[in-house]
DNA sequence: GCATATTTGTCCGTATGTATA
DNA sequence: CTATACATACGGACAAATATG
């Protein structure tokens, strides 16, 4: 089976845990891990995910994968085509529209108003800068990929809103769907090392309007970036 | 069983109908149902949902059960302690503090600048006014409340975001459990009323920015209210 | 266009561990 | 402390929908 390999790798022991440490259930530890199967593009958009293959590839029974399944197609990492099955969500340009209109009302706004904005939750955001830059450093793209969803992150926790963080999770695992959609994952992160830097000055200066500006900004560009990535496509 | 009476009251047919239209999966038509027996009160806050007897009072399996409170627990109408057993949730003033940080991010900003704001998106904001005053008129304070939540949920959609739209309904499903939890439900809404009708005049009159400011305002007010009312409990 | 195979949706029975009276 | 009730998880079964030859 095409996706047996790469899930089957991943997990070799799920069940046999359980008796040890129950820190959580199998349909939770089954989520967890598609969704990194996931979100490391180790399942690309579109691909099928059968339920009969998971179960022999993760050792637990069709109800248990199916209760893990409805739980990531909430979580919009997944999609179900009734009696058809699930697959990895494939994200159209409407979706980075949405997802793009949904970002610029929230970090702005997180970045201007929030309640959390404190001394320590400004170093979060100057860690997730440094992250970036380390990683590019070394030409570790992924990495530049992912710290620029932890700048993210940690724009929103500014906000000192779980739930609203929860809700980012959401919009930045979608994100993560999109980037494996294109081909140039590389250099799209890289220009925005800089405006990360530029925005976080500006957060450890006291100046959350100019900063909630520049991201509203930084939005735009990357939103027309990766549809002008999309028409080409 | 104390809480199958509600239930069965209101569902009679869902495995009848599955033969005849089947738009959805069961398991949804069980969350429905479900979802709309807390969200009308009849299931009231703390109540516990145990799966055999909803599986008896529904006529559906185990499974189906655990696949609908799996997806009510996402949705953090109900909460799952592990073992023990699914609960609907139960809102303290942390929440109440966290979906009003939530709620002053998102309601504000929609309304300043989302992107559809039209004449057919302010419409909307208004029949919601009327529905609430109209409610008021013959004294159903129920109706008051559910008018209220419209209100609410048109603002968000003037942001033209479906993700931001979702988001918000489950906000508001908190809140009636918040309400749920108050014994003086029918006086709380009536004073806003008004707020209602003015922030929808600014907002026909096109002056986002200060029916912005008026509804964070409000919010804050709301907030104080039911934190006070939860001080007295 | 039709017959067949596969997969989903749903149900049932059962075993085991955990919490509570 | 025992006993009961319940959640958790497994495996098997079947009809219906879908995909395939």
């Amino acid at each position: 089976m095409h996706l047996a390999d790469p899930v089957s790798d991943a997990l070799a022991s799920l069940g046999r845990t359980r008796h040890f440490v129950n820190r959580s259930t199998t349909a939770e530890r089954v989520a967890d891990v598609v969704r990194e199967e996931v979100t490391e593009g180790r399942l690309r958009p579109g691909a099928r995910l059968p339920e009969q293959g998971l179960c022999t590839a993760l050792g637990v029974s069709r109800n248990t994968v199916r209760e893990a399944l409805s739980q990531l197609v909430a979580e919009r990492v997944l999609v179900r085509e009734p009696n058809r099955g699930v697959f990895v969500a494939v994200p159209g340009p409407a979706d980075v529209r949405d997802v793009y209109r949904a970002r610029k009302l929230i970090e702005p706004a997180a970045v201007r108003h929030g309640e959390a904005f404190t001394p320590t939750g400004v170093a979060m955001v100057r860690s997730a800068v440094n992250e970036g830059l380390a990683a590019a450093a070394v030409g570790e793209w992924g990495g530049v990929a992912t710290a620029n969803q932890h700048f993210h992150k940690a724009l929103v926790a500014l906000s000192g809103s779980p739930r609203l963080e929860q809700q980012m999770a959401l919009l930045l695992a979608e994100m993560r769907l999109v980037f494996h959609r294109m081909p140039e994952v590389r250099s799209f992160h890289e220009p925005y090392l800089g405006r990360n830097d530029r925005i976080c000055a500006m957060l450890e200066a006291g100046e959350r309007e100019t900063a909630a500006a520049e991201v509203a900004e930084y939005l735009d560009a990357a939103q027309a970036q990766l549809l002008a990535a999309y028409a080409q496509l």
